[in-house]
DNA sequence: CAAACATATCGTATATTTGCGATAAACAAA
DNA sequence: TTTGTTTATCGCAAATATACGATATGTTTG
């Protein structure tokens, strides 16, 4: 797109908490974080079997919740078990909460 | 885009907190929303004289904090005074503590 | 009514997101 | 080593988001 010359200097705060609600902003990664919370962890085929959707669009919906921080995967050959990212989590939840206030 | 025939019943809550989240998923918009919470209320152009983008752009981005409820806008002819949606605003800390627990 | 002002909306260009099927990669088991 | 299993990645198409300038809209003032 067109674009001013222009770069914005957003602050740090400011671009976190955009990061996390960028990558909390589809329906379909907060059914999968919602099923993370209550089962703490799951393999992409659990998520792949729940939700209408191909094995690739699921992968690709776990890698933006993993390169936003949001979710962390182990292997467990063949398969990878993923779990939330506490540590992130809890930051992304500090920082919702003060935003919010 | 390519669609399952399936559409996907997401539970309100679910899409709730996503439509929130997408509306912050966007710098500048947590730059407007941060700038509402310490002047309470301001006009389109004050925002327009902060940010290097264009009035149309940001007006653009006020339409889609209004459109998912965050702010609302009172008309002081000729101007606009845009202010947090406190109730909405509220609801939207509620629903994202309670996901983020 | 005309002019000035503030803001929204339109039209357009480009970037990004979302989704799919096909294929590749990594590993276990035979 | 071959086969099966699981997941990621590639390539593409369609939808949506982001940005701009130009224009329209609505209101006050002269």
């Amino acid at each position: 797109m067109k674009r001013s010359i222009e770069i914005i200097n957003y602050t740090k705060e400011t671009t976190d908490i955009a990061r996390f609600a960028k990558a909390l902003g589809h329906p379909t990664r907060i059914t999968i974080l919602m099923y993370l919370e209550n089962q703490s962890c799951c393999f992409t085929g659990d998520l792949v079997d729940i939700l209408p959707l191909a094995q690739s669009t699921v992968s690709q919906h776990l890698k933006e919740l993993k390169d936003a921080g949001l979710i962390q995967g182990e292997l467990k050959p063949p398969k990878i078990k993923y779990c939330i990212h506490q540590e992130n989590w809890n930051k992304a939840k500090e920082l919702f909460v003060n935003f919010l206030k």
